[in-house]
RNA sequence: GCUCCUGUGGUGUAGUCCGGCUAAGCAUACUGCCCUCUCAAGGCAGUGAUCUCGGGUUCAAAUCCCGACGGGAGCACCA
């Protein structure tokens, strides 16, 4: 009671203590009368309280943006060119176009690429197409590559004003004296050292042999801080670039200088990255260039679906699955390829929020979504598992027209039939003699013997009231197809063996019609994607 | 081990920054009803959280403080 005077009238909130007398007296004395009168007193006096409070509005999308101005919000995904596309990409790519979106402002895809050893262009296709399908939009594409004289050039300025050095210990002695705290004899060199040294760095040096160094804190709790890597040589060729360098930035430092150039103002990161807010914003202090926002959220993945690259790569080297697009990997491919709607992932995705708490969402989260997008416009077929033969006599015509849709107008097909029905075993079993079916846009039969085949007779009439209603293809002309249906890879860290399940099932022959890649809802079974004229993949109920 | 992040119904989240009009909103899952020539979609209703736990501050705490416990990440010349 108190509380509700106090939040609706916050004036009150210094004089508590005199409130708190007035309002007991109040409810005691309101309590002295009986319920009936207290009713019958509030519908008399104050019917407003008695109405259904107003729902509070739900925030569309993403929460408001930290500084944000509207038209100049600019915001970038940059992913590495080393893997294939999955729903993490996805998450990142989203989430920032969506802001970018929200404050009409701008958002760049920048490949980051500066690890010759590990860039292909394979996988930048790759990401191209996955992101292409996901209908996410950039207004600027370019690499981080484009900019390796910048950076050199930025080196150069940092080793000049002190704030860099370069360091020629031995890999193992620079972990360990990080581990320790400890500064090397490196980082006493003076300017001109550092100079001599950088140069040498694009001839003479080996791999290995010289790294640049920030500046940082070898006392710093955040490990990150103690004097990271700027520069390393990596002799391999790169997948653009080919040998025009050698010396190539760390990821740290490509990001620091990348976004601040190029006029980033948010930029948004799974919350791996969340160490290295400082050191980038350390490194563009020592710069005296222009800070962006850095937000973090948390990463993605789906229960039993494996991200990982190593994961993934292993898999597909064991045989375990077919490759990158197989329907039970979380890659945007498979997703694709399974019948996931890229409107569903995005929808999906921002309903998810900008959490930083661990997220293993829930694959059914996901197909929700999807159905209601696929619904609408998929077309409605019957397709018969572990086919029991129907015999009907009498059928008074040679086809039957049967509308794709329950409820939009999507056409009709024909479909031929004699008197040989194809029905499912699950259905069959439940069939008894003497009882009546229907054979949904066919009608109604009476069932005459159940054995190994079963036999009717056909009834005149369009009762489908209260009568088991099932789905048949025509023998004569129905079409075998593959039915994959693909479960969780692992349950609890192991493999699952029977995740991909086969099923043989027999479809009208109207599936030949449909183009590759059509989403069709096999009636009461579920929703399907056509892969090829013989293969259809499960999607979800 | 050290450091950082995180912990709201079965699940995913909103609310937490700036304590009060919320014993907590939405979605999903589940249950029931309606609709329906699908076990889909759609409509309606319902079950379900003392907001991880224990202290503290306050007239008042999911919201602030301290501690414990659970989950995740970083400690690479990968990004």
């Amino acid at each position: 009671m108190l509380s509700k005077i106090l939040g609706s009238k916050p004036e009150f909130r210094t004089k508590v203590n005199e409130i708190i007398g007035e309002i007991s007296e109040v409810v005691f004395s309101v309590n002295q009368i009986s319920l009936e009168e207290q009713k019958k007193e509030i519908e008399e006096n104050f019917p407003d309280i008695l109405k259904p409070k107003k729902k509070k509005e739900e925030r569309e999308g993403l929460p408001p943006l930290e500084g944000a101005i509207e038209g100049k919000v600019v915001t970038r995904f940059p992913p590495e060119p080393n893997g294939y596309p999955h729903i993490g990409h996805a998450k990142a790519a989203i989430i920032n176009v969506e802001y970018a979106k929200m404050y009409g402002g701008k958002c760049i895809l920048r490949m980051d690429d500066t690890n010759p050893e590990a860039e292909r262009m394979e996988y930048h296709a790759a990401i191209k197409v996955g992101l292409d399908w996901l209908g996410v939009k950039f207004d600027i594409i370019k690499n981080t590559s484009d900019d390796m004289e910048l950076f050199y050039e930025k080196g150069i300025e940092l080793i000049n004003s002190g704030k860099a050095y370069v360091c020629t210990c031995k890999r193992d002695t620079v972990s360990k004296n990080r581990k320790e705290r400890k500064s090397c004899k490196c980082s006493f060199r003076d300017i001109k050292q550092n100079n001599q040294g950088w140069e040498k760095m694009f001839e003479k040096f080996k791999p290995g042999q010289a790294i640049v160094r920030f500046r940082g804190d070898m006392k710093s709790d955040n490990a990150v801080m103690r004097d990271p890597v700027l520069f390393r040589i990596i002799d391999e060729k790169h997948y653009t670039l080919g040998e025009k360098y050698r010396v190539w930035p760390s990821y740290d430092f490509a990001v620091a200088i990348e976004d601040s150039n190029d006029g980033v103002t948010h930029a948004f990161r799974s919350k791996e990255f969340e160490l290295r807010k400082d050191l980038i914003n350390a490194i563009l202090d020592a710069l005296a260039m222009r800070k962006p926002y850095q937000g973090f959220f948390s990463r993605l993945e789906f229960k039993g679906m494996p991200i990982s690259k190593r994961i993934l790569k292993s898999l597909i080297e064991q045989g375990k699955v077919s490759w990158y697009d197989d329907p039970r990997l979380p890659t945007l491919e498979a997703l694709r390829r399974r019948g996931i709607k890229a409107e569903a992932i995005k929808k999906f995705i921002l309903s998810l929020g900008l959490t930083k708490a661990n997220t293993l969402a829930p694959f059914d989260a996901l197909e929700s979504f999807n159905r209601k997008f696929v619904d609408g416009d998929s077309i409605r077929l019957f397709m018969v598992h572990k086919p029991k033969k129907l015999r009907i006599q009498n059928l008074p015509f040679s086809f039957v027209e049967i509308p794709n849709h329950p409820t939009k107008d999507m056409g009709k097909r024909k479909i031929e039939i004699d008197e040989n029905i194809l029905i499912s075993e699950d259905d069959a079993k439940n069939i008894k003699e003497h009882t009546k079916i229907r054979l949904m846009g066919l009608g109604n039969v009476t069932i005459t013997k159940v054995n190994e085949e079963l036999e009717g007779d056909f009834v005149e009439g369009v009762e489908t009231k209260n009568i088991q209603k099932i789905h048949w293809v025509p023998q004569k002309n129905s079409h075998k197809i593959k039915l994959l249906i693909p479960h969780q890879l692992f349950i609890e860290e192991e493999f699952n063996e029977n995740s991909l399940e086969e099923l043989e099932v027999y479809t009208e022959p109207h599936y030949l019609k449909l183009k590759e890649g059509e989403e069709i809802q096999f009636v009461r079974f579920g929703y399907c994607r056509k892969d090829s004229q013989n293969q259809a993949i499960f999607t979800h109920k």
